[in-house]
DNA sequence: TATGAATGAGCGTTCATTCAT
DNA sequence: AATGAATGAACGCTCATTCAT
């Protein structure tokens, strides 16, 4: 009747958790051991295997974390409205937000393996993530579904296209952000996203969707 | 009778090229052998190192191919134009119409494995790839900068923003691609693109740039 | 209150071996892990070594648990006899019973994995086996020859070797059990063994022994 | 287009099994490992799989090894009958020559953990070790049926019984010498084994199959 | 030049055993 | 006495690379 309490094998699961990460993301799946997994988390090799049944359950978790961290900072922006096109603004601000934060280069790096991985081995990682990504367009859709409702955004708009755009461009600048670094400048490029959504409002002659 | 001219050395070397470039996508650089390669070149697996000296250096060639590809792209659509702004517009076309091509999974898979390899192991390869991005950043801005002249696009727009805005929409979208496959309608979001970029011509009492 | 009687001792040790017997014999010792034995007794992998001080240990015990359970059986089978045929006949039809019994097919299967640990690793186990079947062997020649005496068996037969024979027939028998499983017949074995044990009594013209 | 003959890999092969086998029988299947049998086999550890998959097919062609030389063993001496009784005398001799060859210990042995192997792991050698043994019996019961047929053995013995029982005889036989070693005279017990056959005879007032 | 057998370091994983609690 | 988390050596197996032919 040894005293190991639950929360004592959660911050285990924990620490092998963000080793595996740090490393997933610094060297790559493929070129991470579990050794060093486990001198990360102050293990030994053994004792992962206590915690996650293998490798590729252990990169499962790793992409779990990747997907529910996404999912979660689309859905707080998102809650967080005023005016339609104010709560699109404020997602990309909270979105963009991230290419500041400390790490964050690990983090998108970690997010392209999981991208490899679901494509690839997972195949149930993929379908979580399908569901990930199809969540977030359809919010976005939605509000601005609201927004051309409020005579923000022309009606004249495909919102589920115009979603799927505004997730890629974010996408694309973590891309650009990992290949350039700093020769990137991402705030600059989310004024632009927000100056060009702004330019969709309704015009007068109703011309809209003109191509 | 040594009679190998260098026709014969390069044929050779690409078809290594080929077969790795397609075993790549497809299995990932990790998760493909040598043995493979080989023998999808229709080589043995010593063969391979007469002509690639190891398996790095073959993924570097690899990404290589992929720099090259990219870029000839951009060059090709850039230099097809009329008026500034069509020029873009064709760009956006020739860019997007390879997400209708075939295998273009693959070729998707295979850049992002280029952009993970160029942003641990192959340094010098991450430089020319941010290189690569640079000058079609560059180029799209030179073409955006004479939309401006042309009136085309309001001057109140940062040039370099756009053009890093419309390659990361471009990057994004093949990260979608290959995470949604066909639940993304590549096309409809190019539309919306285009739209967005028609949007954003001065107008008459000049305030654009209010963010 | 350190009560902990040898009784209560025993009792586990109990448990563990019987758990061992049964996971040896179902999944073989190498296949068999220490944790599935403390599991299979209702004890914890580390309780075990309080018991056992090594899985060779406990190999050792467990090969002695049958050691015994084959020389009781013979014991007990030669005490309840009449004549001395037929306490040979007794030993025998004792003897093939266990062939009938639930759970042979593992019983016999611990058995052959006893004789492989005795010829390898465990010398001295494999000096209590020899010490078991030559004292079989004895009390089998004994009574052979009480057979003898009593005009029942040729006295031309070497009693040893006919009693070594009886053995061998029944270990043959049981590897047979093992590999046709249901496609043996070891009652009609048997039955052929007490003919021919008949069989071998003295004829008129004493011509036994001519081979 | 390197010379290398099919005598080559049959003998690389060849080199391997044998190594494979007498590290079984020395050590066991599973106390042996491949880096062992590689030594032996003058190879590195790697070197194996090109010739054999994985240790568990390794294992399944050194058991089948075994199953051929009995079957063959059994086969020849069959064949080289005059009177049916003869012919199963022979047989005997045969089948227990094997008990005074060089290295009989290890092929004793060897054949204990094929049939250890069989009746868990490897079901499908399970089938073709069954096989082989009904294949010898039934051979037995035919040569005992001629030799009913020939009035040198009782009408009254079941052939098959009596078939199953030589077979018995001969792998307890087998059994005893692994364990007792030089305290057991195989020849003695084969003199009794023919002494007890020919004891099978019709007698005049045909009584046999009394039990 | 091309072959493919051979190498051997290194991987993911297992498990007998230990020991702090 | 009992627990079960932790250890770490060792296993089966893979594969980039070499080299005799």
């Amino acid at each position: 009747m040894t005293r190991v309490t639950q929360a004592h094998i959660d911050a285990r699961k924990e620490d092998i958790l963000d080793a595996a990460m740090g490393m997933f993301a610094r060297k790559g799946v493929a070129g991470t051991t579990m050794q060093e997994i486990a001198g990360e988390a102050h293990l030994s090799a053994g004792a992962i295997y206590r915690y996650y049944p293998s490798k590729e359950d252990l990169l499962r978790a790793v992409c779990g974390v990747t997907v529910d961290h996404v999912r979660e900072m689309f859905a707080q922006a998102a809650a967080s409205a005023h005016s339609p096109l104010e709560a699109i603004d404020e997602v990309g601000r909270s979105a963009w937000s991230e290419f500041k934060s400390e790490g964050c280069q690990e983090h998108l790096i970690l997010n392209l393996e999981a991208t490899l991985a679901a494509a690839r081995q997972l195949k149930e990682l993929g379908a979580e993530r399908r569901e990930m990504l199809n969540a977030i367009i359809e919010m976005l859709g939605r509000l601005i579904r609201q927004a051309q409702a409020a005579e923000q955004i022309d009606d004249g708009v495909d919102s589920r296209a115009l979603a799927s755009l505004l997730l890629a461009c974010h996408l694309g600048s973590g891309l650009l952000t990992i290949e350039l670094e700093d020769d990137v400048d991402s705030d600059a490029i989310l004024r632009v996203v927000t100056q060009m959504l702004h330019r969709l409002a309704p015009v007068a002659n109703g011309d809209a969707g003109r191509t």
